[in-house]
DNA sequence: GCTGAAAAGAAAGGCAA
DNA sequence: TTGCCTTTCTTTTCAGC
């Protein structure tokens, strides 16, 4: 990706609601030419879309786990993400190399409600869990070298 | 919270470019009484911010790994969070329960970079390294119930 | 809290150079 | 790619309920 787009991209994912007008005078072209560009990037699929940042403590979901998950019985067919989607607990699914099949990121109220979620897991998915619970987050989500 | 300012979250996670118009027609409140609640939300920090959402993929970040870090002498202070922050590859960092102490979330051009990534890890912070390799990402950083 | 209106600003598209 | 122009939409503020 070339040198200007990168900027672009980079200013988006700091503040992705940037006018044009703004994004034109940072990177140094003119207002059409940057909106171009963000539909550029926008149809070729690096900008994916765009996304409010929320505190889940705000939302009463002060609990973040990583739950790690490996089949009950490993001829069965694998097909937990599917068989999990419809838990919103779980903020992102990972299939991983190493002695685990997959790791979650569950984000719940407190304990009661990770007890809960990990026996749906279970039985959703007949798999087992082992589950490493966060005590803080220095940092999260940031934005990548462009 | 209460039931519209949830709405209206839900819909800024979904789609944080979403006008005021939009807003208002989907939770059934005049322009400026929405306006005035995004204002608020933002002030209280619920929503923390507006980002694009990017393709590690067309970044060239196409491997992402899990480094779970303990330190080499666990009598020395534990400031591991502060020496990695420079390191751009890091995209997030977990205080974490269990045996290890923190839980980083990487991404990485290819494994070279992986295995240069990691060496800067063990020497900034003074800690041994576990790591786990991401195959595939089934979901990631789905919008929470709200 | 809310509404509705007015002014300012931005988006989106076309087009000539 | 720039610069300009036009139309339409959005943001922002403010008076008043």
């Amino acid at each position: 990706m070339e040198e200007t787009d990168r900027a672009i991209v980079a200013a988006l994912t700091v503040d992705g609601r940037l006018s044009y007008t703004d994004l034109a005078e940072r990177v140094g072209l003119s207002v059409s030419a940057v909106h171009q560009r963000v539909r550029r990037l926008e149809q070729r699929g690096v900008i994916k879309g765009y996304a409010a940042q929320v505190s889940f403590e705000a939302l009463d979901l002060p609990l973040t786990a990583f739950v790690a998950i490996r089949p009950f019985d490993p001829s069965q067919p694998d097909d937990a993400p599917e068989r999990l989607a419809h838990l919103p607990e779980i903020d992102s699914c990972y299939s991983v190399a190493g002695e685990d099949f997959y790791l979650l990121l569950v984000r719940v109220a407190g304990p009661a409600d990770l007890e809960r979620l990990l026996q749906e897991i279970r039985t959703a998915a007949n798999v087992t869990t082992r589950t490493t619970v966060v005590l803080s987050t220095p940092y999260e989500k940031r934005s990548p070298r462009i």
